[in-house]
RNA sequence: CGGGGCGUAGCGCAGCCCGGUAGCGCGCCUGGUUUGGGACCAGGAUGUCGAAGGUUCGAAUCCUUUCGCCCCGACCA
């Protein structure tokens, strides 16, 4: 591709409405342009990143035994309310009707029109496993689009599905598609993690999300740096403590503490670190009041909340529901009964695994202005109901498969891989016959990758102050000359457009930058949209029979001789 | 949807409090000088001041309504 002919348009400013860098250097790079809240036209520049992306998905998929078609985008209600998701959906789903007045929903994915064709084309034990995707736009009308393409309603994703004859085969075809995301990933030089993750309430039972690791990420990730454990935040375990709970020490001591109602100024004020503190929180569950204790530096995880059986249904307690139960506002709640106070009877006291084991605690006494300290379970109080992991594990947690401990670190998901079981396939009737001539119903698996998303995260991977810097796989171009003075020099114009011509025919993807623009806004230009290998000729070189190579991460150039400019670029390529 | 903020030239912004006929930087156009890190000189073009209504002799500025956009907030590729 010839600059000259192609379309490049820079600015030097972001627009003030970018937040995080992928953003404002997409839109500084002319990748892309908004043109509606979370709706972006895809520009050339971007436009040949995102073929990237697609092809290496493509061959992956491909490669993995995937098959390919292409779903509509607009897809008729009928089916959507067969599997129970036009009502489920809620505004997130677009909806709109044609000009018969009928019901259709712009996609957000596909699996109702893939179990359609899956319950008509696959009868037979014979054609299974079978695993369909297709490259195809999805709108989600997010309550809040945000971050450029990052979280834009109108987005690209790659969406595939698969069919299984059992539960055996459902994991086999999961795990396929698990190396293939890994692969997939690996070869855009991203880097990345599978973590566990929460299979939520579809009735699924495996699922994994692909992370890539950015601090910008809009999800926490807990991973132990010496094993391959990784989950999200909600998933991951938070293990009781090794020791055992230290015998009291401490007699326990009502305080004063007027006005302290939370754990810092109660640490503040007694002079004491959050970590030999309690925290209460107050629920209203099917099982009646619950009083959950946890360390005062630990954070509920509501997703493990929901998890335990005591907390079924549960709803944070309102104030008078806490004073009726208790006996006390809220800041001075404890397990500590404290006599015309606490109902203990009422009252289902859920700990959290290392709240359980501590010992000369402080927490509230059930006593406007007053907390204890040196509270012991079992001796002032009785042993928690319950203990059950329900905070969020915290950076030095010890992992829960034994292996040292956990890192904390933010995420993007770009992928995500679900063992569905037979959620759709149910519900829609997607049945085959069996070796043994018995109906039975197929086991699905779904598979998603953003696409455009995996091109912003890749950025915020992959940038510094001048720009992005492309992995080479997903690069808009792999190579660039930047020919200094092409429209003054001769001899920088033959031997660019020879060099041009000779890595073309060689099959590399090649720009010349014959625009004649001044050196320094060529340079500046070409580092921010991120050509990872460029080739600058110059008549200043070419005195010298020079030209030099320099890669976007590198801090300064390298001279090579022009007559071994192709095959050092070659090895540069590898 | 709740809370906060913003709509002025292609982009980034000032002007608004305190009404008086719209300005700066970048970009763009013309000519010239330049040409290894977003050049310099001279000249030039560009706005229904988001929209509608109101107050006023007069509205970008004050009032009302409305539309759009951004940021923060527990369902996601």
């Amino acid at each position: 591709m010839k600059l000259s002919n192609f379309f490049l348009s820079t600015t030097k400013e972001a627009p003030a409405e970018a937040e995080i860098v992928s953003h404002q250097l997409m839109m500084r790079a002319g990748m892309i342009k908004k043109l509606g809240a979370g709706i972006y036209t895809w520009m050339p520049l971007g436009v040949r990143v995102l073929r990237k992306v697609e092809n290496i998905v493509r061959e992956e998929m491909n490669a993995a035994g995937a098959v390919e078609l292409l779903m509509p985008v607009i897809q008729p209600a009928e089916l959507w309310q067969e599997s129970g998701r036009w009502d489920k959906m809620g505004p997130e789903m677009m909806r709109i009707k044609d000009r018969h007045d009928r019901d259709f929903i712009v996609q957000p994915t596909s699996e109702e029109v893939i179990t359609d064709i899956a319950r008509q084309e696959l009868r037979s034990w014979r054609q299974l496993p079978k695993n369909f995707y297709h490259i195809q736009t999805k709108f989600r009308d997010e309550r809040r689009p945000r971050f450029g393409v990052m979280r834009s309603r109108e987005f690209i994703m790659k969406d595939a599905y698969s069919f299984d004859v059992d539960k055996d085969g459902l994991m086999k075809s999961y795990q396929i598609m698990y190396d293939a995301y890994a692969r997939i990933f690996t070869r855009l030089g991203l880097e990345f993690r599978a973590v566990n993750a929460d299979t939520g309430n579809i009735g699924g039972f495996a699922s994994h999300e692909f992370q890539v690791l950015a601090e910008s990420g809009e999800d926490v990730i807990a991973y132990a740096p010496d094993s391959d454990f990784a989950a999200n935040l909600e998933m991951a375990e938070g293990v009781a403590p090794v020791a055992p709970r230290a015998a009291a020490s401490k007699a326990l001591e009502l305080v004063h503490t007027p006005g302290q109602k939370t754990c810092e100024d109660v640490g503040t004020f007694l002079k004491l670190p959050l970590e030999r503190q309690l925290k209460a929180m107050m629920y209203m569950s099917d099982s009646g009041f619950v009083l959950c204790m946890l360390r005062a530096d630990h954070m509920v995880n509501e997703i493990k909340l929901g998890k335990v059986p005591a907390l079924a249904n549960y709803r944070p307690a309102t104030a008078e529901e806490i004073e009726a139960h208790l006996g006390v506002e809220p800041g001075y709640c404890g397990p500590v009964p404290r006599h015309g106070n606490a109902h203990p009877d009422k009252v289902i006291v859920v700990a959290d695994r290392t709240a359980a084991a501590m010992a000369d605690f402080v927490c509230g006494a059930n006593e406007s202005g007053y907390h204890v300290t040196g509270g012991n379970w079992g001796r002032d109080c009785p042993e928690p109901d319950v203990v059950a992991d329900i905070r969020s594990v915290v950076d030095g947690d010890a992992s829960p498969d034994g292996k040292g401990v956990l890192k904390l670190r933010r995420g993007i998901e770009v992928g995500h891989v679900f063992a569905l079981g037979q959620a759709y396939s149910a519900k829609l009737g997607a049945k085959f016959l069996d070796k043994d001539q018995k109906e039975q119903v197929m086991e699905m698996g779904c598979y998603g990758i953003g696409i455009t998303r995996v091109v912003a995260a890749a950025i915020e991977q992959n940038h510094d102050e001048k720009g992005i810097i492309w992995p080479q796989a997903m690069a808009p171009f792999a190579v660039v000359i930047a020919a200094l003075g092409y429209d003054r020099s001769a001899e920088v114009k033959a031997e660019a457009d020879s060099l041009y011509a000779s890595l073309s025919a060689s099959g590399v993807d090649v720009a010349l930058d014959d625009r004649g623009e001044r050196p320094g806004v060529m340079f500046a230009e070409l580092e921010l949209i991120g050509i990872p290998h460029r080739i600058t000729i110059g008549d200043r070189g070419l005195k010298e029979g020079m030209v030099e190579y320099q890669a976007r991460r590198d801090t300064a150039a390298t001279k090579v001789p022009l007559a071994e400019i192709a095959a050092f670029v070659a090895r540069a390529l590898a």
